[in-house]
DNA sequence: GGAATAGTGTCTCTCAGACACTATTGC
DNA sequence: GCAATAGTGTCTGAGAGACACTATTCC
């Protein structure tokens, strides 16, 4: 990392001294936000929350939730993602991972900007939607409708696409999934979520062997009563924590 | 994306006349910078590019080279590394890799900063380190040296670690490090610069079906000869694009 | 008993590891 | 021929896919 001037070439200052002269504002500095592709499980299909901009630029339109980074409020990035997460779903601790960040001249009209896009996973029974504080409009939109029936603002097309590619991989040789069921689940209804992701059909028994194999759940010794067999139920053992399986997913043959 | 406060909110402007009274430079934006890992093989080692900061802060301390995006210079944020990586070692067209983006109050002293750090893979015939525009000071490290030797400015020592954890995971299930090759090699000079990386010994059948059944190298008639039987010289099929194995290499049981 | 879903037994297939083997050069 | 490195044949083994099978519930 350089300067952008040769401040602090200026004789012999000390870093202390270097710092008290040092304004920050005196350099352009790109737009710095963070957007989010927060994704939960509704209906046997996967969806993404949606904020309808109230403001200009692309007033009107369907964004991924995100803002500013608050230089008071928060200590790093990913404080930032956290408190827009909390603002639209009243969650606070669910399964967030940083994808990519994009920036360039155009991307936003205001000018030079960046944006870090992160998703997260949450359990559709997690979500409080109505309680979002900001009174926005919101919408869960079932991916199909991205970018067709929802075409979004900025470059948001694009972040969403890395965040679904993102997720569509790791559902082949990662546990991560998993983070899109509340706490006690059944394994049908984890390889139900797979199945989802992954846009086609798994074999149950080397799914499950993969899934019980890997050491990753535990029954917690209740069981799931329907119309049927019951269901065993199960929890993560470390939670947050995703297992890495040495092959891929492959699908039906 | 949101605005920060609720210009735009005024009565009801249109999207260009919100446009133009907004003002950027109004709002407090963090420090914006791009740094990168270089990495290239010498003697049988991984080694990465560091640069003496000539600057405060953290003036006289090694780090990874980077700096402040260009507003006018740079069109997108790859274009501020591809910038850096040519002034420091006159390529242009490497092998880049965005890995993550750290940001917080405390990381650089000037103030709440975000750097986005990318990794570069190179062969080491193609650098001219001589040759770099700045005349800073500049150094190969073996990449063991980090932090003992070589302990980085600001937080590189943990974007180093970002990027190396990533070349090293990549190793297992891509052929991305075939980047750190000129363009022609033969087939042992391949393993072993899997091997490096690796770490431990990988079989040298294993190691052959899987790149020649991956299709993605070809004979290219020649032939190295040294002090034995000669090998068949081999280049890239396409050029920049990665292979992904459906399997990691496990190296030996 | 029948429908429905949970869960298992076991064979096949693919691809990585192991390791001994052969091939081709310089000396 | 010998050393050194290039390159191959082929067996084993882990873990995924296929698919038929059994188990347990509600009605």
């Amino acid at each position: 990392m350089n300067t952008k001037s040769d401040l602090g070439q200026k004789e012999q200052l000390t870093e202390k001294e270097f710092l008290k002269e040092y304004n920050a504002r005196e350099y352009e500095a790109p737009l710095m936000t963070v957007d989010m592709a927060i994704f939960t499980i509704r209906k046997d299909k996967l969806h993404v929350l949606l904020v309808k901009r109230a403001q200009h630029p692309g007033i009107g339109k369907w964004a991924l939730p995100g803002g500013f980074i608050d230089l008071v409020k928060d200590k790093q990035l990913v404080d930032t993602a956290r408190r827009k997460l909390k603002e639209k779903t009243g969650i606070d601790t669910p399964y967030l991972e940083q994808v990519e960040t994009f920036g360039s001249r155009r991307r936003d009209p205001r000018g030079w900007s960046v944006t870090v896009a992160y998703f997260a996973l949450i359990a559709s029974e997690d979500i409080d939607i109505a309680s979002n504080e900001t009174s926005e409009e919101i919408v869960w939109a079932a991916i199909e409708g991205i970018p067709k029936k929802y075409n979004l603002a900025f470059d948001h097309n694009v972040l969403f696409q890395a965040c679904y590619d993102r997720l569509k991989a790791k559902v082949q040789y990662t546990s991560l999934p998993i983070n899109l069921l509340p706490q006690e689940f059944t394994l049908s209804e984890l390889q139900k979520i797979f199945e989802i992701i992954l846009g086609s059909k798994i074999e149950k028994k080397s799914f499950r062997r993969r899934i019980i194999d890997a050491n990753i759940i535990g029954e917690t010794g209740n069981v799931k009563t329907g119309s049927n067999r019951p269901a065993k139920l199960y929890s993560v053992n470390a939670a947050g924590k995703s297992h890495y399986f040495p092959r891929n997913i492959e699908g039906p043959r």
